[in-house]
Formats: structure tokens, C-alpha cells, sequence
DNA sequence: CAAGGCTCATAACGTCGTTATGGGCATAAC
DNA sequence: GTTATGCCCATAACGACGTTATGAGCCTTG
């Protein structure tokens, strides 16, 4: 239907910037340049830019959502939750500017869309339901399931983001590999700490 | 002398201006008021914005540096790396705005100061030797240093970005204490993860 | 045909970082 | 003593940002 045509004109364009370009390039003049219209569209279809930044949220969160639910079917000890942090790193990896704009810093007015609040908590649903699996199966020890979703959130996060705004001294940072061998690292270091031996 | 008057005031005004309110805060234009003079000062002692922050991140680090230096001191199996995980996080928490200035995305096209990169430098190289410390005192297996310090950093610097941003669903973020929680399991993850024990 | 409402362009406002212009005011040169 | 050079800085402006007041076009409805 021609009345979404702007619509979704709109957000096709401020996605493909995302897709390109750093999110700080994700302005309302640009988004309408791109979107063969003037700046008031995006005013008329999303209300202000947090609204298009609304859409955004809502069609991130539902990729990556998407991306973590193709590891449900992993088996082995702890494979359901490897399977998501490797498959949480590629989305962002993929998706810096996209990932950048989902979870760096909001504006703290910023009260997101139901829309968008439902998407990610689709997303966050993924994650806890692979702690709750593999809490069931034994894998965990008695930990609390929500301090270790958090836990391992915060560790996949971390990576990632210092791997996008790489803040690393040079030394560091000339070693090409060394994003990805910490990450290896750490998920095995989760794996490990979580278990339940008693020897250590 | 008073020919550093200007700038110290200005660099002082930011400082205050970043303990006070959120980065977004920092304009020219509001660190030149409260310094008490136009925005020009800014220009003539640092240049631009940028030469702006990267004096920020000089003092930053340099603070940053020496909460992680605290932790030298203490002793048993993990003791300063686990202490420099806490010194890290409290640092962070009562510096929010200084750490997303100082950890937050920059611009790509900024290149740090010398003084900027030799403070940051200091401050990873006081993580850095406390790895250094644990390996050769048999605390850890034979992993490589390098991604020990990158994965435990990471892990650290991504639950307290979490914490910083809050971007947890509702039932997550009710929970007062969640985020203390989940640092201190992830710290005991990270001491058994990065253990020896030959059973698990 | 007339009235109302929806979509959208133009142009403007106040904010941002930045800078061109020019006014003091010190020190140095003659 | 007068001129000249150079540094510090205020005013006012530029372009880009998010946003909005105004009004034009167009489609639907009576």
C-alpha cells in the first residue's frame, strides 16, 4: 500500500545508514536525503527522531533475537549457552552501528516504544531461557539464573563493545587475532566457573 | 602563575561539569561559562573539543590508574585481580560520566594526545601486571597473558557499562542489587575459570 | 461543489562545534 | 617614547543538528 511507501522508504534508509556508516551519521536531515523526502516526513510517520530510533530498536531487537534463537537446537554441556554468546558476538560484529544504537548509552528521557520494549524483551527471553536450560540439565551449579544471565550478558557485552570502540594500546591492538582469542578465552573461562566441580 | 589560570579553570569547569551531569552535557559553550569566560578560551588553551577531552582522559586515566594501583598490595590465590575488578568497577560507578567519555565510543577520526595514551597506557599496565603477577605466581593455567587481560577487562568493563546504560527488561532492572550480584559471580566465575584444576 | 483532514515542502528557531574579525595589552625594537 | 609584534580573548557569524510554525496540495466525505 503507497501510504506506508514513505514509511517504510524512511526506515529503509536510516537502516542502510546504519548498515554503512557510523551511528552517528544517523541524522534526520541524511535519513530524508536518503529517503527521497524532506526531514518533515520523518516527523509525520515516527513523530520525533526517538521515534524512528523506536522503529530501529524494534527491528534490531527482533534480528537479533532471531540470530540467538538458531542456537536452541545446540546440544552438549553449556552448548545452548556458547552457541548464543558466539552467536550474540557475530550479530554485533555484523551490525556495529545497529548494535551501538540497541545498547550503548540512551538518552535517560528516552522511554522506549512498546514496540521496541517488547522486541528486546523477546531478545532477553533467549538468553534467560538458555541459563534456565542449562541450569535444568545440571550444567550450572546453584547459582541464581538471573545473576548468571546478567553475568554472562555482561561478559559477551564487554567484549564486543571494546572490540567496536577499541580503546586497546597499540601494542595490543596490532595483534589482529586478539579480539576474538579473549572471547574464546572468556566463554571458556564462563564455562569452567560455572560448573560444578568441587575440587576447585 | 596566572597564564595556566584560564585553562586550569576551564579543565576544572569540564571536570565538574562530567561529575555533575551526564557526557552529553559537555558542550563549549557550557564549560566556557562556568569557567567564566567565552568559548574562545577553550580554543586558545586546547585547541579544539577535542583537545578538550583528551586533557579529560589524561587526568581520567591518571585517577582510573592509580584506584587500580591500590590493589598491588593484596595477597592470596586472585587477590589484586580480583581487587582490581572491584577498584575497577567502584571507579567507574562514582565517575560515570568520566568513563563513558574515557571507555564510550570516540569518534574515529580522533587521535589521542600523547599524554591521553601515555596515561591510558599506565592505567592498562597496572591491569596488565596484575595478570603478569597471578601467572607467574601459578594462579593461572598457561593461558596467554594478553588474553587474560583483554577477557577479564572485558568482563568487567561490560557489566558496568550495563549497569551504566540499564538497558535490562523491567523484571531485571526491579531487582536492587542484580548488578552487584552478577560482578561478584562473574569475578568468582573468572577466578575458578582461569584455575588450573585438571577435573572440570 | 464545499469542508475537513492528511501528507509534506519551505523556512525558521535555538542548539551545537568552530572560526573570522578585531580589540586590548604585554613585551621588544628602534 | 614610539612603533611593532604577538598573545589572549570577546563578538558575531557559519554550517549542521533536532524540531516546528506556516501553508500548499490532495484525497475523502457530505
Amino acid at each position: 500500500m503507497a501510504d506506508d511507501d514513505t514509511r517504510a522508504q524512511i526506515l529503509a534508509a536510516a537502516l542502510a545508514i546504519l548498515g554503512e556508516e557510523d551511528q552517528h551519521a544517523l541524522t534526520v536531515r541524511r535519513v530524508a536525503a536518503r529517503a527521497g523526502c524532506s526531514t518533515i516526513g520523518v516527523y509525520t510517520w515516527f513523530g520525533s527522531k526517538d521515534g524512528l530510533v523506536d522503529a530501529i530498536l524494534a527491528e534490531g531487537f527482533a534480528s537479533f533475537g532471531d540470530a540467538l534463537a538458531q542456537s536452541r537446537a545446540i546440544r552438549g554441556r553449556m552448548g545452548r549457552m556458547r552457541g548464543m554468546a558466539n552467536a550474540y558476538r557475530s550479530w554485533a560484529i555484523t551490525h556495529p552501528a545497529h548494535y551501538q544504537v540497541m545498547f550503548g548509552k540512551p538518552d535517560p528521557a528516552h522511554i522506549p516504544s512498546a514496540e521496541a520494549a517488547s522486541a528486546a524483551m523477546r531478545a532477553y527471553e533467549e538468553l534467560h531461557g538458555g541459563v534456565v536450560e542449562a541450569q535444568r540439565k545440571g550444567d550450572l551449579g546453584t547459582h541464581d539464573v538471573d545473576a548468571v544471565a546478567l553475568a554472562c550478558w555482561g561478559m559477551v557485552h564487554g567484549l564486543v563493545m571494546l572490540q567496536l570502540a577499541n580503546p586497546k594500546p597499540p601494542a595490543l591492538a596490532k595483534q589482529s587475532d586478539v579480539d576474538t582469542r579473549a572471547f574464546t578465552l572468556a566463554v571458556d573461562m564462563m564455562a569452567k566457573g560455572l560448573g560444578k566441580c568441587p575440587d576447585c
